[in-house]
DNA sequence: GAGTAGATACTAAGATCGAT
DNA sequence: ATCGATCTTAGTATCTACTC
């Protein structure tokens, strides 16, 4: 509360307007004493309700989905998150680069589909294409997503844009930084994802 | 930018209730 | 009787909008 709010009203009308905002400020004070039960009541609400939505996530995930956990104490939720939580393996980098050049093939595959049957371009211009993307695709050297990477210059790079793999000459036309022979060619409707590690692998979409 | 008021969120303590 | 969940309430902290 200002100090000066009620000094300065010595005239009758201050004094009017004075006890107007008394009586305004006991009514919001009411208000509030009537409002604040029902916040308590649904913030409690809401806690619970993540706890409850907590517990039907981690079961299942621990192996312990059965009835028999049904009833089960909020300290025991916490817990079982924690645990499950710290359990979890950590995911290697290499593994992580594995899994992000799987994710580009998977991207190149979807395309060398796609791109003949769209009619955009043709057939030797979506050769070359797929040519092309295929033989960056050794250039992805890095997880462009990977946290804890910082730049030298001290900029955060992984809130960077993913560095070009290609780099403009002089004249202005494109040219492949490290251009490498292809390790395989992959031609359109060529299907050679295991569907069980479809799910699995990282994808840049 | 600092100070203030009001709103909202959080915390702690005590009371109550139902299950075991 | 004990334990855990819930509710109520008061006090406190934090955020936000506003004024000077």
């Amino acid at each position: 509360m200002s100090p000066h709010l009620y000094e300065s009203n010595t005239t009758e009308h201050g004094q009017v307007s004075a006890q107007l905002n008394k009586s305004k400020r006991k009514e919001a004070s009411e208000l509030r004493k009537t409002l604040k039960p029902l916040m308590e009541k649904r913030r409690r609400a809401r806690i619970n309700d993540s706890l409850n939505q907590l517990k039907t996530l981690i079961l299942p995930l621990i192996g312990k989905d059965s009835p028999r956990y049904s009833k089960l104490e909020k300290a025991d939720i916490l817990e079982m998150t924690v645990r499950f939580l710290q359990d979890l393996p950590k995911t290697p980098l290499y593994d992580r680069l594995d899994s992000y050049r799987e994710g580009y093939r998977a991207c190149l595959l979807q395309l060398a589909n796609l791109l003949p049957s769209s009619k955009l371009m043709g057939t030797e211009a979506c050769d070359r294409l797929t040519d092309y993307l295929e033989r960056c695709m050794p250039l992805v050297s890095y997880y462009p997503y990977s946290h804890n990477t910082r730049s030298p210059t001290g900029t955060d790079a992984s809130r960077e844009r993913p560095r070009t793999l290609i780099q403009l000459n002089p004249t202005g036309s494109s040219a492949l930084h490290r251009p490498s022979p292809p390790s395989h060619s992959l031609r359109p409707n060529q299907q050679i994802i295991p569907a069980d590690r479809e799910n699995s692998i990282w994808r840049p979409w």
